[in-house]
DNA sequence: ATGCCTATTGTGAATAGA
């Protein structure tokens, strides 16, 4: 059995303790932290609990790491076609056969402008660097923070999300031909129809208080991971800390 | 509602997030 969680800790520094206590607790083989914003990440805070670490970090903002209990192997740091991208939103490694990406997908707002353009840009090189690997039939699995809610369903409240970036068409439609590859949606294949299935509370508005949550932290299986698929559950607890991110981890568990 | 809250930079107030 192999555990993996994603989770967007909205700074690996302020987060910290909130993190580390997560790991002692009962820390997943396999941990893909998104907007560490930090180019200073604290690898030894992890190996005292048993993770090694592979990190690409950028100053203030985005920045990703994967924490491995097991060897991490072919380590990679950046989206191909990258032509002049220098944000720190892609890093991968070969982990006990898996190979295991994590992903900060841009923002994109707002509409209509470079960001969102960026955003759709950065989806269409995802989607073919993935059709790559499925072609060659690569055993895969992606998390993170994708910041696209894929459907109504995965939202409080679409009213309130209509012009927003993260629920447009286009935004939604790739998210869409990505799953039409074959890749399988962990959390909502094995939660289907399930109501108030979030991963983000906005700290604004009391929308944790009221349960007023989005998803858009996933886990995408290639065929052969979603064979093993045991698992995918949201745990809520870290969001209900003092100094919490606006994220909480979302646990994915593979059969062996 | 150009708000609401949090983090970074840097020590103000702007930028970004989603």
């Amino acid at each position: 059995m192999l555990r993996l969680a994603t989770w967007n800790v909205n700074s690996i520094k302020a987060r910290l303790p909130i993190v580390r206590d997560w790991l002692a607790a009962d820390g997943p083989d396999i941990v893909c932290l998104q907007e560490i914003k930090t180019t200073d990440f604290p690898s030894f805070e992890f190996e005292a609990l048993g993770y090694k670490s592979l990190f690409v970090g950028q100053k203030s903002y985005n920045g990703v790491a994967i924490l491995s209990k097991l060897p991490i192997k072919g380590a990679e740091t950046a989206l191909p076609e990258g032509d002049g991208d220098d944000h720190a939103r892609f890093i991968a490694a070969d982990i006990d056969g898996l190979h295991v990406i994590n992903i900060y997908l841009p923002n994109g707002n707002p509409i209509g402008t470079e960001k969102f353009n960026y955003k759709l840009a950065w989806m269409d090189r995802l989607q073919r660097h993935l059709a790559k690997l499925l072609a060659a039939e690569t055993p895969f699995v992606i998390g993170g923070d994708f910041n696209v809610i894929p459907e109504d369903e995965d939202c409080y409240d679409p009213r309130v999300w209509t012009g927003d970036a993260l629920f447009q068409p286009e935004s939604r439609g790739r998210y869409r031909a990505m799953l039409n590859m074959g890749l399988t949606d962990a959390l909502r294949t094995i939660n289907p129809g399930k109501a108030h299935l979030y991963t983000f509370w906005d700290y604004q508005a009391g929308r944790w208080q009221r349960d007023q949550g989005i998803r858009i932290d996933h886990w995408l299986l290639s065929p052969e991971a979603a064979d093993r698929l045991q698992d995918c559950t949201v745990d809520k607890t870290p969001r209900g800390l003092e100094r919490a991110s606006d994220h909480t981890p979302v646990i994915l568990t593979l059969r062996d």
